[in-house]
DNA sequence: CACGATACCGAACAGGGTGTCTGTAAACAG
DNA sequence: CTGTTTACAGACACCCTGTTCGGTATCGTG
């Protein structure tokens, strides 16, 4: 068998315990042996499965990377022309179902670099999307490429992470979902109701 | 008078050493001592001005914040109708003046709060220049609020990071300026010279 | 300039977390 | 059932933390 079901049953333990504490304190105020209490087990096994406190919380991001790539991947194929925004929908449904640990992860606990994990993960995905789209089209970008995917990234996760903390979310994901596929196309000034100023 | 020289040599010089070990081997990694070492001040002397690395940290971004603002200032009150893109080219050249400091903290180094700090900061300068606007307008918006004031400062932050890790910058901030509000005004698929499907 | 006040230094201390290593007992796969 | 793998409990040295101390140098002020 790939794997001893101990080790699977130690692991996952592990991870939950991580993700509960950090909600609970945050990552920095946690020890090694508050965790393994939490999950009830040794702390000489915790060392034979991770490094520390960082690779533990390192390897739960990724699980939660590749489960969400997982969801995504019939939503992506299934809907290649044009923007339905399923993928999008499918990412919000992954969120509301594991929610505790999106919320550790996004809020840029540990030392930063599992949320850089995901949002590096998100930008890679961008730019395979921005480069297909641009094989469409010919007309010169306004904005440079750079430039926008960061934008994107950046508002996608903020706004990921505003929809994470909600208690009971009060917005459904499919109208989240509309808002934001609407901000995208038309930019913040007219989906506010503000009036735009002259361009130049 | 209101502070020692020597305090404030200090306070400096660890200021100054935390940046830019920070930088080196990352926050995480760093013990006081190394701190101490770099800025040549006795381990004691350290606990006699801080609390402890998190509370040195916090105190750098504070008095980023506090220079940003004073900088920011004279632009505000002079732009106060339209949105001439003053204030943030004023932030764009901050952040080139003090980019060592400024990459440290929009890295998300620490446990992340010296980047909170950050953004609470941006978003309540961002909901008051909103409710502002919306004096002078009574369109009801499509986005809700809150949503749209987090997808701004989310885009607002990945950018200026993205600006602030650049080696020498490639773009100079004017032009930066510009493409952002492009952004914010007419969203990222007119800007990028992509068609926009439809809406509904 | 001389004074008192204040900040720095260097060393030492206890306390706690880390990471590693044992031998032993239990759970696993085939 | 049998050999192999894993979890356990305890102990260990090491490093970092946060605090304390008396002695010394630097400061602001009269």
């Amino acid at each position: 068998m790939a794997e001893d079901r101990r080790t699977r049953r130690t692991r996952r333990a592990l991870g939950a315990a991580l993700v509960e504490l950090v909600l609970e304190r945050g990552f920095s105020a946690l020890t090694v042996e508050d965790i393994t209490e939490q999950a009830d087990v040794a702390r000489a096994t915790f060392y034979a499965h991770f490094k520390g406190k960082d690779d533990l919380f390192a390897r739960v991001t990724a699980d939660l990377l590749e489960q969400l790539a997982q969801r995504l991947e019939p939503a992506i194929s299934g809907s290649a022309i044009g923007f339905t925004g399923k993928p999008l929908l499918e990412m919000l449904r992954h969120v509301s179902d594991e929610r505790d640990a999106y919320r550790v992860v996004l809020r840029g606990e540990g030392d930063g670099k599992p949320l850089q994990m995901f949002v590096d993960s998100c930008a890679a995905a961008t730019a395979k999307e921005f480069k297909a789209r641009a094989g469409r089209n010919d007309v010169q970008p306004r904005i440079d490429a750079d430039l926008l995917a960061r934008a994107w990234v950046g508002e996608q996760v903020a706004v990921l992470r505003w929809w994470a903390e909600q208690d009971t979310p009060p917005m459904p994901a499919e109208e989240a979902v509309r808002m934001l596929l609407d901000l995208a196309l038309h930019g913040r000034y007219w989906a506010s109701g503000f009036t735009a100023p002259d361009r130049h």
